[in-house]
DNA sequence: GTTGAGCGTT
């Protein structure tokens, strides 16, 4: 099983790869996803990692508060998403 | 060349 994390308070010069490899200390990362604004295609600082529930709720209770790129990250389980509807 | 609370583009 995974767990959706939701990951904020990042730097804007910071990358997916590099939530990466801070994640995948903690646990298998299945999938990192770095939101940037659609319209200004800016960066927005925060992000999403997907992992196996033990790896998440060790990396949330590890990195949540934590120094990452000089900022004090923010981690928390992302809130549930409805699907898309298939019609 | 900027900015800083938050929950996403498939």
């Amino acid at each position: 099983m995974a767990k959706n994390i939701y990951v904020g308070n990042l730097p804007w010069s910071s990358t997916e790869e590099d939530v990466r490899a801070a994640f995948e200390v903690y646990g298998e990362v299945i999938s990192v996803k770095l939101i940037n604004d659609r319209e200004t295609g800016r960066p927005r600082g925060f992000g999403f990692v997907e992992m196996e529930d033990q790896g998440a709720l060790e990396a949330i209770e590890s990195l949540d508060g934590s120094d990452f790129g000089g900022r004090n990250l923010k981690v928390n389980e992302a809130r549930p998403r409805p699907e898309r509807p298939r019609w």
